[in-house]
DNA sequence: TGTACATCAGTGAACGCGCGTTCACTGATGTAC
DNA sequence: TGTACATCAGTGAACGCGCGTTCACTGATGTAC
């Protein structure tokens, strides 16, 4: 039975990380709040620096969730399209990424929001998500430029990553300038075909 | 003699601007503070609510003159080159506001830093500085696709933006993954190129 | 020019709030014999 | 199985800090006569 000790603390931290989740998604990073999560969790404050290091491990924890379930979201977009042209392909992973972001805005925007302090490093399992976003581009991009080596091929996955970051990022937040989705998604459209077609 | 108050109200206003602004250039938003600002500006700390509501009126008295360096840095890049190529002139443009972005970076992140709250308007001056950037652009753009119509144009102006936006974010960004300026400059002429290339 | 008065810039101590984190204590769980 | 003891999860009041904003007060500046 040394397990139900151990078993209690596991179910207090994910209690805590769901809770913490919820709070992010209505709200954002800054509604993590020691008493409320407590309060919520039907534990007392002090119980939550037992299981944690400090909030911001939660919010962390909380990241890597978000990170999971952002790559199935993508990844689920992308089922049974294996064998459409590469352009549609990487238009396909961005509507979903911006449907993503759509959806959880708030998510979203703590997975860049999070400013790890200098002195930490960035946790392993970040660059290896990171990494696992890339490797879904990288294979479409190469299929459109046959001619690019493997360093060209990485640099054009981070440049078109980026710009549709960017337009996500620039259209979501300005509700004023108010861009609607579906605008959003022939930008994105317009600018992959316009950036990937072949230039003879 | 009746200017001799409005004339320190001024020049007390003008000082708290400058301290401010070195304060979210060397430190971010958060770095402004009221009782620092009335320390370096000295004057008292309930001087500075006789010049400004409160210290987000000076955050956004910042913003406003970094809308205008911005701009001014944009407009001197592009001096003497009116006669090139439309894509050489958005290449020249946006490599001009990723050195802006990288000269100043928490000047330029406190553009898009300060949330708003949801009852103010944005302020006038935000949306006229907006548009004089996006009329930089949208020049070149509109001769790049002489068959599109307006509509299409600014369509095209926001995509580009965001997208050279979202290029220097990430980038200058991630110090960790490190990509080094000249490989944003090319990775922005690369997008450029590509984007605005024309097909047949 | 001189005097009385009004205005309002300027003051800074104090208010008020939010909140992360700690710590001395308690009691349940698990272990040793 | 029973008893004494050790460990450590769990508690929540209290500490400590940071900070925006206010407000009763003062004194300089400008006005009226």
């Amino acid at each position: 039975m040394v397990g139900k000790v151990e078993e209690r603390r596991k179910d207090l931290r994910d209690r805590l990380i769901r809770i913490a989740e919820r709070h992010i998604e209505e709200e954002g990073l800054s509604a993590v709040k020691a008493r409320a999560l407590a309060t919520e969790a039907d534990c007392s404050v002090g119980a939550i620096y037992n299981v944690f290091d400090d909030l911001q491990d939660i919010m962390i924890a909380v990241n890597g969730r978000t990170f999971q379930s952002l790559g199935a979201h993508v990844a689920k977009a992308l089922k049974g399209k294996t064998n459409l042209p590469p352009t549609d392909r990487l238009i396909v992973m961005s509507h979903a990424y911006m449907d993503y972001a759509a959806l959880h805005p708030n998510l979203w925007r703590a997975l860049f929001g999070l400013r790890m302090s200098t002195d930490m490093q960035v946790p392993q399992w970040y660059l290896d998500e990171l990494a696992r976003l890339f490797g879904y581009i990288s294979g479409p991009v190469s299929e459109c430029f046959p001619d690019f080596d493997a360093e060209e091929v990485d640099l054009m996955t981070r440049t078109l990553f980026s710009s549709v970051h960017g337009i996500v990022l620039l259209g979501l937040e300005n509700r004023i300038s108010a861009v609607p989705e579906a605008q959003l998604e022939y930008m994105i459209a317009l600018l992959l075909r316009s950036a990937t077609q072949k230039k003879n």
